[in-house]
DNA sequence: GAAGTTTTGATGTACGTAAATCAAAAATTT
DNA sequence: AAATTTTTGATTTACGTACATCAAAACTTC
């Protein structure tokens, strides 16, 4: 049997009482006093019982989710599956709280985080936009106490606890090997279609991007980024501008949203096929463009793995509890069309 | 507040101990009554506090994990996370039990089943050899109300209650896609090795490759399966003596393990870069291949998360609750050199 | 060594559920 | 309507921890 506080009272040989001071430092103990506890409660390898204390405490974990609004499928399948962690919140001790900003707007992002600290929750995630007043932001709540967990997008610099999301870099070069490797033999440029400079992670994946082409693919000339504002609209307009311009346009590569823009585009020029197209984010139409072909490759952050992860780091880092780290990287997932999972999105 | 026994009692017009039959299903309830409690917690959205309900049955969960022995990399790999599983069991209310097996062993599987039944457990976890003893095996214990989940290589038909690793077809396939498109303008023929086809992942990583090869990539001549029984000797002689025969070979899937061996067959003969070799399983040798460009593409499945996985779908089971089916599918990471996560392995 | 302060012990209640016991009430059978 | 069976209520203890209170003991300080 696992030792519990009296095992450890009675190898200590002090009271219950006491054990508990020093197991939640209260004031009031000896050091010799304390030092023989915590001898006890390394020889006898005690582990306290999270789910008693909790149910004791009465515990519960006030969290705020602030993510972007608009029509960003996956920022909607973020939100989905925000509100599936709610339904869970009994099961939880959870309860969540959700909050939408423009998108790509710091000053809106800063000003939710305010709010966000008025209420005093144990702990926040995040869909940062990397800016001076969001870091501040962060920082106070931090100073508060009140744990921070980015998500899907990093301020790094900032007080923020915990990083959910992939490597960005790393997503950015994936696509740049496989569309070097796609395109090998074939001529033409290639395209980069972003949604906004002032989100890290679409400014990480251009760079890993494009560090790849230019380091394995030299030769392959790429196109000056453009920006689609993650709408669909923009995106197309932008992408069949690039088409008309560029007959001979060998690959896109897709790093923000809006990609119903894209593949439109694509088809509407009867290009689909004859040019490469390396998107993010498996969403009903992406996933549709994957499997017809007008899409080679999607990368995929799994939404409710982040959701999920954010939640159970926010709870670890609230209790001051360690995290797995390795369970809690999110990875990059790669999905041709003879892997794309059944369910969801 | 969320609603406890009491309130449903009170709801329901009741006592608590009706409460508690109904709950645990205990005889001795007339239906209208078991009704109208079930009315209450339907009306009042009960959910049962598991972590008290645990902590009141002094619940533990008593495992055993049963996994091939030999020097399999992955194997240790996923050995390793048993052990860590050990490791956090006082957290987890786990007693986990582990047992090695020889490799492609039915007989010895099957044996290793049956003293696993012999200790009751609450569940069972298997690296499965698909033979009639070890779905007959499997059957017994789960007839006694135990829970399997296979884990890595599937029993499909058997009575398991769960499979916790990668759609091998699916992975298959996915090697045969890229396969197809890095050759793409590059003549020879492609190689396979697996390590046994006693083993439904090889076999249906197998008939995936195929597949995708027969089907789009119809140029591409396939080579006879070489069995290279998940050894590193062994595998370098079949590849050695592959590369001898057929000079022109584009490219090799290693399906199985023994990776050591075909990036040794390889370097030896001066084809680690003409030759595009997929493989399975992140492992310091097949990371270091891919990281020097020997091995072009490494797919994997994560040892800690189907251990973890496992874990969770076993408890759950054995309690009879609901599992989060999408938390639970295992994914086929695809790792190029650009998207190799540093941690471990 | 008396007064004061700090440290420790003893004890009880609470969290939400499980499980058991015994008595009382209701339904069923004879 | 009495006897029997089934169903329900009331109450208690337990799980492992948190937290509070009050008294007793051990230290200081003068």
């Amino acid at each position: 049997m696992r030792p519990t506080v009296h095992d450890i009272a009675a190898e200590a040989g002090v009271s219950l009482a006491t054990v508990d001071r020093v197991l939640n430092n209260r004031p009031g103990v000896r050091s010799v006093t304390r030092d023989k506890v915590e001898r006890a409660i390394a020889t006898l390898g005690y582990v306290r019982d999270v789910a008693a204390a909790n149910l004791a405490k009465g515990r519960s974990y006030p969290l705020i989710f602030i993510l972007p609004g608009g029509e960003n499928a996956f920022m909607r399948g973020l939100e989905a599956e925000v509100r599936a962690a709610m339904a869970r919140s009994p099961a939880e001790r959870t309860e969540i709280a959700l909050l939408c900003v423009p998108a790509f707007d710091a000053r809106a992002l800063a000003d939710a985080l305010a709010e966000a600290h008025r209420r005093r929750p144990a702990g926040v995630a995040v869909v940062a936009v990397d800016a001076p007043e969001v870091t501040q932001a962060v920082k106070r709540l931090r100073d508060d106490g009140i744990v921070v967990v980015t998500l899907v997008s990093d301020l790094p610099g900032s007080a923020r606890d915990h990083f959910a999301g992939v490597d960005n870099i790393a997503a950015g070069r994936t696509a740049g090997n496989l569309m070097g490797r796609f395109l090998r033999g074939r001529k033409g440029p290639v395209a980069v279609v972003a949604g906004s400079m002032l989100v890290r992670d679409h400014r990480e994946r251009l760079e890993g991007f494009q560090a790849v082409i230019r380091d394995c693919f030299r030769a392959r000339q790429i196109l000056p980024v453009v920006e689609g504002q993650d709408d669909a609209a923009l995106v197309e307009k932008l992408v069949a501008a690039l088409l008309e311009r560029h007959p001979d346009l060998a690959g896109i590569y897709s790093l923000g949203a809006g990609n119903r823009g894209l593949v439109a585009a694509l088809q509407q020029a009867g290009r689909a096929e004859a040019v490469c197209a390396i998107a993010h984010e498996l969403t009903p139409h992406s996933r549709a463009a994957l499997l017809s072909g007008t899409i080679d490759v999607l990368l995929n952050q799994d939404a409710g793995h982040e959701i999920r992860s954010a939640i159970r780091v926010l709870k670890a880092k609230a209790d001051g509890l360690p995290v797995i780290e390795a369970q809690e990287r999110i990875r990059i997932d790669i999905f041709l069309k003879d892997n794309l999972p059944n369910g969801q999105a």
